[in-house]
RNA sequence: CGGCGUUUAGCGCAGCUUGGUAGCGCACUUGGUUUGGGUCCAAGGGGUCGCAGGUUCAAAUCCUGCAACGCCGACCA
């Protein structure tokens, strides 16, 4: 391809909404545009990029007995209706209605649509196990669209599903599609972490997700030290603390804390160490027959971070989680936010399992501006249950027994689930087994964030010019940079004839004809990260050489004209 | 949804306090100059100042409403 009819589109300047490195240099590099929050127009090279990942991802999916088709993206409304999840998905499902007013769904997933597919094709337990999958936009309202393509509105997925007759038969799949996965990001050249995850939305019971690891990540991700075991901290399971609780050793002491309404006040002005008070925070309970609800205490350490997904998953928590107004706080204890503590709470009370292990600690006294000191559970605090319900921290007790955590963050790229009946029971995906009898199928589902990878590469390969892509993912193998060719015969006619060689012989090549100095091709060719470049000019060809650069390892190389063809073809494909 | 902020040429911004016919840099066009790392000079094209209303002789500037975009959102208990 010659620059001068392709659209480069690089930008010196980047533009200011740009947060995050790979938003910015995809903007700078000419990939992506914005059209609206959360939409972006593929440029030429950055829909290079975005077709090579998803070949990547349809070979090994291919490889691993999964077959490629095609959904619509419109989905009738009474299928989602169907599977329940018309009502439960929420704002994030775009919803549209036809010319004739029939409701419809812009698809953010397509179990629906499968389910819908398989339960009418597929009859006979002799048609199991399939797999199927394919790559295509998916449309998701999301609440605030960030970081360029990397959270957007629509973008490029592969969804997997997979159709059994038992639980045995899904796991093998399971195992298969977690292999083929980490093939997948092993031939991208990412450092990904496969970890166990939350089912979220979709639903089931396995699930991993992995993770592209990057500072810019919105995942954080819990590691142990001396084991495989990875989970996404939302997952990450607290373990008890190993100790006892120390027997109470003070007694319940008020003290006045007029201007110390948070952790860090108390600390200052009245030397209360953050390990040594409890929390106290108010959700709804979860609504009882008369669909009312009630509140409910949550006790986490000073120190320590309420885990929401945790919490909402117990009996006495509503679902989603839902922090109680200042209102009803005032209401039900008689103290605002920052006064609050077990003592004398009439409520129900979840303690967090590091925090029971407390002893003379320090917590708000239900009453604004007071505080006590010397709390003991049990002389204290007597009706209260004992759950997990906090972020592990970087040196918990990793809950595989070995080791100690660590934490990094992560981007999530691939997400795979053992559904389990959810969706075929709801829907009724049967077949016929071997007794005669119909059977609800057993599903999975596995999903890879196409268009992420992208922007996930990029997080992870580049430096202060530009992109360093991995070498299967760059949108050009080769840049030929001919310095000043309009001022020269022998340039254009040496650039020419290794241009169409070096076509020849299968190089994906960006020839810069442009009239342009050198050292604007140099950044621009730097920017969109071009793995290797030949530079053409008169110093050089005075010896009859060329100059070769790789843009990973910044060597350069003169090589003899006559031999060129062949040493490039050895650095690029070699 | 709540809080905060932004909106002036394709991009990055100034001008607004104190109202008087809109500017800078980059990009773009033309000519010249330069040429191994984002040359320099000159001449140009491009904006109903987010939208609607109001105040005023006069509004990018002051007032009201709306919208779009962006950042943050238990961590206060």
């Amino acid at each position: 391809m010659r620059t001068s009819q392709y659209i480069l589109a690089t930008l010196k300047e980047t533009p200011s909404d740009a947060e995050i490195i790979s938003h910015q240099l995809m903007l700078r590099a000419g990939m992506i545009r914005k059209l609206a929050s959360g939409l972006y127009t593929w440029l030429p090279s950055g829909l290079k990029v975005l077709r090579k990942v998803e070949n990547i991802v349809r070979e090994e999916m291919n490889k691993a007995g999964a077959i490629e088709m095609l959904m619509p993206i419109i989905q009738p409304a009474d299928l989602w209706q169907e599977s329940g999840r018309w009502e439960q998905f929420g704002p994030e499902l775009l919803r549209i209605n036809d010319r004739h007013n029939r409701p419809f769904a812009l698809g953010p997933t397509h179990e629906e649509v499968i389910t819908e597919f398989v339960r009418k094709e597929i009859s006979s337990y002799k048609q199991l196990p399939i797999n199927l999958y394919q790559i295509q936009t998916k449309v998701r309202d999301e609440v605030r669209p960030r970081f360029g393509v990397m959270r957007a509105r629509e973008f490029t997925m592969k969804d997997a599903y997979s159709f059994h007759l038992s639980e045995e038969c899904l796991n093998e799949t399971y195992k298969k599609m977690h292999q083929a996965y980490c093939n997948v990001f092993e031939r991208l050249g990412l450092d990904y972490r496969p970890v166990i995850a939350d089912t979220g939305s979709i639903g089931g019971s396995v699930s991993h997700e992995f993770h592209v690891l990057a500072e810019s990540g919105e995942d954080a991700i819990a590691f142990s030290s001396e084991s495989d075991y990875a989970a996404n901290i939302e997952k990450a399971e607290a373990v008890a603390p190993s100790i006892e609780r120390p027997a109470p050793s003070k007694e319940l002491n008020r003290f006045d804390t007029p201007n110390a309404r948070t952790i860090e006040e108390l600390k200052q002005q009245h030397g209360v160490k953050p390990h040594r008070g409890v929390k106290t925070l108010i959700a709804y309970g979860a609504p009882n027959e008369n669909e009312e609800r009630g509140l409910v205490a949550l006790v986490v350490r000073g120190d320590h971070e309420l885990n929401e997904l945790k919490a909402e998953k117990l009996a006495l928590v509503d679902s989603p989680l839902e922090f109680a107004t200042e209102e009803d706080i005032v209401k039900a204890t008689g103290a605002k936010p920052g006064s609050l503590g077990p003592v004398g709470l009439n409520m129900p009370i979840i303690v967090d399992r590091s925090a029971a292990v407390m002893a003379d600690f320090v917590a708000g006294a239900n009453e604004d501006g007071v505080h006590y000191s010397g709390i003991n559970f049990d002389r204290d605090v007597t009706d209260y249950v004992v759950e997990d319900i906090r972020n592990v921290v970087e040196g918990d007790a990793s809950p595989c027994g070995k080791g100690v955590l660590n934490i990094k963050r992560g981007i999530e790229v691939g997400h795979i689930f053992q559904l389990g009946t959810k969706y075929s029971e709801a829907m009724k995906a049967g077949v016929l087994a071997e007794s005669g009898k119909n059977q609800i199928m057993t599903m999975g589902c596995y999903g890879i964030g196409v268009s992420r990878i992208v922007a996930a590469a990029i997080e992870q390969n580049h430096d202060q010019y530009g992109i360093k892509w991995p070498t299967a993912l760059a949108p050009f193998e080769l840049a030929i940079v001919p310095m000043n060719m309009h001022k020269s015969h022998r340039i254009p006619e040496i650039a020419e004839k290794l241009y169409a060689d070096l076509q020849a012989a299968g190089i994906d090549i960006l020839f810069d004809d442009r009239k342009e100095r050198p050292g604007v091709m140099f950044n621009d060719m730097e920017l969109v990260g071009v793995p290797h470049t030949l530079v053409i000019g008169e110093r050089n060809l005075d010896n009859n050489q060329v100059e070769y650069k790789n843009r990973i390892t910044g060597e350069k190389e003169l090589i003899d004209l006559d031999k060129a063809v062949e040493v490039l073809l050895n650095h690029v494909k070699g």
